[in-house]
RNA sequence: GCGGGUGUAGCUCAGUGGUAGAGCGUCACGUUGCCAACGUGAAUGUCGUGAGUUCGAAUCUCAUCACCCGCUCCA
């Protein structure tokens, strides 16, 4: 029989029963599977909608009802969201999403490093080779010319768009020091596309957004406008993004269609590391809330070289998932996005982003700052630090977390969820169909149902029911048998154990047990 | 995007050219005394999809789709 609390590491757990359990009992289907399926997307069944939701309304409970006590010790503020998934076009010209990665890019096969084409200039010189470099930067290959003994007016430079393709094996990239390692340009948009409009042309071409955290600042003034906000505060939002993924790999890990929980924390730029860390910390946190083992999860701070355009520091969380382990893989991120986004959008609007931090002034005029000083301090364009995780790379986590193989157990298997987050509280069996039984047990399943989601069950053997239970993670089953009737209580099955716990539960205390257990 | 593998009932699979199968699960009825019990009965398939070869295709050929593994990719 199975201990509880043991250690069950990722690596011995199989996706493919995972994914056969995820099917069998409800919680994730294939996308339009009747019709063969489509790569990419997937279809949450009960269970696994009742589980994804259960995680979105505690992140949504922790983040924005209740959200954490600050490091001054007093709750920080946040306020929720839900903007639309398709917003103007030219969102995802200032975010960088469509400038950035519909221009064709160029890779190294060498260094994997990825460069948009038409920032890359090539100095060529006659017979003695070609020099790739970033635009108007020919100081970053200093080294390698001098060391080749060729200088900027030895050669020609011209843009890499203006070269064919097939001059590209002469070529040295930026990064590397042999020729012929770049590959020929390539489209890159994740982006869908649709059209606004009846009408299919170019002036009514939409995107689905690829993040919820641009919602979040097209709508960060509006909300400084009417919600009494003061810096620093944060706006969350739970919602769908899409993203047309080269290779949708590893069941719901990557797929094309997602579920993103994001805040965007507004800071005034002098105390963006402050925030950076404190947020970085709370997220470690809410995860560990989850019930997920600390030893399956970890911190990776990103390398300068592999942060995004827009961030300036970043640091995911990570998960040791079966199919990573005994690697791990990421599951949140927290960027330090800078003033990068909302600059971005102020520029392009043309709607000022400024905030003017009163607070911020009167310290500073206090602490005896001069003019300068005191403007700089109160008058600002937000920093932003990002905790942005994925609602459905959640569901997966605690899937793979709560998949507990026991062969001891007719199932094999059990799914070992937090009580907060199991899909179905508790179950009400009555032992045997007579002798008052089912009439008891339904009485007590008529209360239950009122708070908590739970299932009356009365067909079939006893055994076979707490199998099914079992697999789809019920922490709890409430048995009347023939002592109820004298006794007034029930035995409580445990999920974890396999077994009736020793004390038997008073009818008139099932409520309060389950709410206890729920509240852990 | 490249290479390999898989696809038959809800699940696990058998079926190498001649009527579509088994076990488990599911459902109904009976029975029941705590871990997939037992008896009786029932439902469930475009054999992933589409073409082709053939008198006849789950089976042979081609294409296509989905999933898995390894590369690649993942702002």
């Amino acid at each position: 029989m199975a201990q509880e609390n043991i250690y069950t590491d990722p690596a011995t757990k199989s996706m493919e029963e995972l994914v056969a359990l995820c099917k069998r009992r409800g919680f994730v289907f294939p996308a339009s599977e009747i019709y063969g399926g489509i790569n990419g997307f997937w279809d949450y069944g009960p269970l696994g909608t009742a589980l994804k939701n259960n995680i979105r309304d505690w992140w949504w409970r922790q983040m924005v009802e209740c959200p954490p006590i600050g490091p001054d010790g007093e709750p920080v503020e946040i306020v929720g969201l839900d903007s639309s998934i398709i917003q103007n076009p030219k969102t995802w010209e200032a975010s960088g999403h469509v400038g950035g990665f519909s221009d064709p890019m160029v890779d190294c096969t060498e260094t994997k490093k990825r460069y948009r084409q038409d920032h890359i200039e090539v100095l060529i010189v006659d017979d003695k080779g070609c020099w790739g470099f970033p635009e108007n930067n020919i100081d970053y290959i200093a080294k390698k010319l001098k060391k080749a003994n060729v200088s900027r007016d030895d050669g020609t430079v011209k843009n890499l768009t203006d070269i064919d393709t097939s001059e590209y094996e002469k070529i040295i990239a930026p990064d590397t020091d042999k020729p012929g390692t770049l590959t020929a340009p390539r489209e890159f948009n994740l982006m869908f596309d649709s059209h606004a409009g009846a009408i299919k042309s170019d002036e009514n071409k939409v995107y689905l957004r690829p993040e919820t955290a641009q919602g979040i600042f097209l709508n960060y003034k509006n909300i400084v406008d009417t919600m009494r906000v003061k810096m620093p505060f944060g706006i969350a939002q739970v919602g769908k993004s899409f993203r047309n993924e080269v290779t949708p790999r590893n069941f719901i890990f990557r797929s094309r269609e997602f579920e993103q929980m994001e805040m965007e924390w507004f800071c005034a730029p002098a105390e963006s590391a402050k925030w950076y860390d404190f947020w970085k910390h709370e997220r470690m946190r809410w995860w560990e809330s989850l019930g997920v083992d600390k030893a399956n999860l970890r911190f990776r701070d990103h390398d300068d070289d592999e942060l995004a355009h827009y961030s300036k520091m970043c640091v995911d969380v990570e998960y040791k998932y079966p199919f990573t382990a005994p690697g791990y893989g990421e599951l949140e991120g927290v960027a330090h996005r800078g003033c990068f986004d909302l600059t971005q959008h102020q520029e392009h609007s043309k709607t000022k982003m400024e905030y003017f931090d009163q607070a911020a002034q009167l310290a500073a005029k206090e602490a005896g700052k001069s003019k300068e000083e005191i403007a700089a301090a109160s008058k600002y364009i937000p920093n932003v630090i990002e905790p942005a995780s994925g609602l459905t790379r959640a569901v997966l986590v605690l899937l793979c977390e709560a998949y507990t193989p026991d062969p001891d157990r007719p199932a094999g298997v059990y799914m070992k969820f937090k009580p907060k987050f199991a899909p179905i509280k508790a179950a009400i069996f009555p032992l045997v169909n007579k002798d008052g039984m089912p009439e008891i047990a339904t009485k007590l399943y008529h209360e239950l149902r009122q708070k908590y989601v739970v299932q009356y069950d009365a067909k079939q053997s006893i055994g076979k029911r707490y199998a099914r239970m079992d697999e789809a993670g019920t922490p709890f089953c409430f048995t009347i048998d023939g002592d109820t009737l004298n006794d007034n209580a029930v035995t409580v099955r445990d999920r974890d154990s396999g077994q009736a716990l020793a004390e038997r539960l008073p009818l008139d205390q099932v409520d309060a047990f389950l709410a206890a257990k729920i509240a852990e």
